[in-house]
RNA sequence: CGGGGUGUGGCGCAGCCUGGUAGCGCGCUCCGUUCGGGUCGGAGAGGUCCCCAGUUCAAAUCUGGGCACCCCGACCA
């Protein structure tokens, strides 16, 4: 089906999705409020309405469709984009068990094209975001470039998406503990290298407090110096936390700036990461020039913990123990099991076998086919060009006729056509070395090239674009050679 | 919004620091040559040097202002 663009803003102000900053927005003559939107949920959600009885479930309806997205920033080529194409489709079902196999369906199917197009890809665990609903996932493909970051153990049971990855850090390494915590004056300092390097320890010594706000409180949270915060886990482990506190917020909280804070004597809540419960750190003092040494939790305060730092390259594997390796990757595909969220407030409701009336349980599945041809491009090239895969080739074989064969090379090229090969004939006028050029740079699969010598013989020569591998085939077989 | 960069024949760039006839490669036109991996030689056409103002005998070049585009960051279903 063809779904419209042009949205009412009601349907997105109804499941909060309104709120999104990159949500295109307009308004008509009268002042209407419409969007452009950025996926189809609320749209086909509005239709599923229509939807009275269980014994009509499940559905599965999908759409390619324009998407427009108000981006901060357009960027990347084919990447990042104001405007663009997305197949999309929606499943809806009556419990649960029916989400699972229908998610389940059009994960496979998703599995099955990234095979086909030959492009590698790895399932992991997305974050979701204010797009709802339990879980997400994310179909990554390693490129050369891209926006993600690929957590991957070099063992390959286990692939992340940096910004949900676990893994698990090297080691602290502590000085002697002490019965109490420490003043020491440390004046100038404001990096985590500069305290370590003064006070003669590890990074892994120290730690670092971030105060972000929750809903009008201060909230402080607190990794190993030598780790970066992840913002997504943050926002995991603090639902409601919006941004990070303002300087004038943090000095009015703690008496201090940015350098020197720590939890001991921070009135609110203090949320540390994993590699704090154990062992004592540096802490900031909440004195500006001061720091605290042999900061221990449970002891000196009270945090609750969560995981909050960014994996780094060389952490270990949560499943193995084997070493992450990062690589950038694509996202092509992000599908999702969102349930009631879209359902509940549209009033999308059907009345199931035993007479109750119960809200759809929704999934959708999303795949961008520009997208997923960056991500090919990117991993079937050589320095000649592309190399396509054979499915999604825009030609099966680039017939290259060399000046002054013009008809025996339409022949030939009639010949494939009519074995059913798709065929690109390139019969311009120009010098053998330049075809075969821009042969090499288009990428189709197999190349024929007619030429003078060996059609004396009533052959051509087939030429395999991957492996550069060339064979003389007597015209009689052409169909085979080519097919082989 | 912050940081950086770029604007010069159709395309890609040099020249700018240190002011003085605007240059290179590719492409284009014509003649010849060549013809299974981007031939070679010759002749030629083509530029408000992003815009405005200023300094100067003289500005692509120096100064001030503006515009456009690109990259990085914030942001990101």
């Amino acid at each position: 089906m063809l779904m419209p663009v042009l949205t009412p803003a009601e349907l997105w102000e109804a499941t909060g999705r309104l709120a999104i900053s990159e949500i295109f927005r307009l308004k008509d003559r009268t002042g209407r409020d419409f969007i452009l939107p950025v996926t189809h949920e609320e749209t086909v959600t509005f239709h599923a309405r229509e939807i009275q009885s269980y014994k009509q479930l499940p559905q599965l309806w999908y759409h390619f469709q324009t998407k427009g997205r108000d981006e901060l920033r357009p960027r990347g080529g084919l990447l990042r984009l104001r405007e663009f194409v997305m197949k999309d489709a929606y499943s809806f079902d009556r419990d649960e068990e029916g989400l699972r196999t229908s998610f389940e369906k059009n994960r496979e199917a998703y599995e099955r094209i990234f095979e086909r197009v030959e492009l590698e890809t790895y399932y992991v665990q997305a974050e979701s975001g204010i797009m709802g609903g339990k879980f997400s996932f994310d179909f990554l493909a390693p490129s050369g470039s891209g926006e993600n970051t690929l957590v991957v153990c070099e063992t390959g049971d286990y692939a992340a998406d940096l910004e949900v990855a676990r893994a698990i850090p090297r080691a602290a390494e502590l000085p002697e503990p002490l019965d109490a915590p420490e003043e020491v004056e440390t004046p100038g300092v404001t990096t985590i290298e500069g305290l370590a390097e003064l006070l003669g320890i590890d990074a892994t010594a120290t730690s670092k407090a971030m105060p972000v706000v929750k809903e009008d409180a201060l909230v402080l949270a607190l990794i190993r110096g030598d780790d970066r915060l992840s913002e997504t886990k943050l926002y995991d482990a603090l639902p409601g936390a919006s941004r990070p506190a303002t300087d004038e917020e943090i000095r009015s909280a703690f008496g201090a700036g940015g350098g020197s804070l720590g939890p001991i004597g921070f009135e609110g809540e203090v949320v540390a990461d994993e590699t704090l419960r154990e062992g004592q750190f540096v802490a900031g003092a909440n004195r500006d020039g001061w720091h605290l040494r042999g900061v221990q939790a449970g002891r000196d305060y009270e945090p609750r913990f969560a995981d909050l730092r960014e994996p780094r390259e060389g952490d270990r594997c949560p499943e193995c123990g084997g070493e992450l390796r990062f690589r950038t990757a694509i996202e092509v595909g992000h599908i999702f099991n969102f349930g009631a969220f879209y359902s509940a407030p549209l009033g999308a409701t059907f009345v199931d076998e035993d007479g109750t009336e119960k809200p759809l349980l929704g999934g959708s599945y999303g795949i961008g086919p520009a997208r997923v041809l960056a991500a090919i491009v990117e991993q079937h090239h050589d320095e000649d060009g592309l190399v396509w895969p054979r499915s999604v080739a825009p030609y099966d074989v680039h017939v290259v006729v060399l000046s002054g064969l013009e008809e025996q090379g339409e022949r030939v090229a009639e010949l494939l056509d009519e074995a059913g090969f798709d065929v690109l004939l390139d019969d311009r006028d120009l010098r053998p070395g330049e075809k075969f050029a821009d042969a090499d740079l288009l990428g189709c699969p197999t190349r024929v090239t007619v030429g003078r010598k060996t059609l004396e013989d009533g052959a051509v020569d087939v030429r395999d674009r991957a492996t550069g591998g060339e064979q003389r085939v007597e015209l009689e077989r052409l169909v085979e050679g080519v097919r082989r």
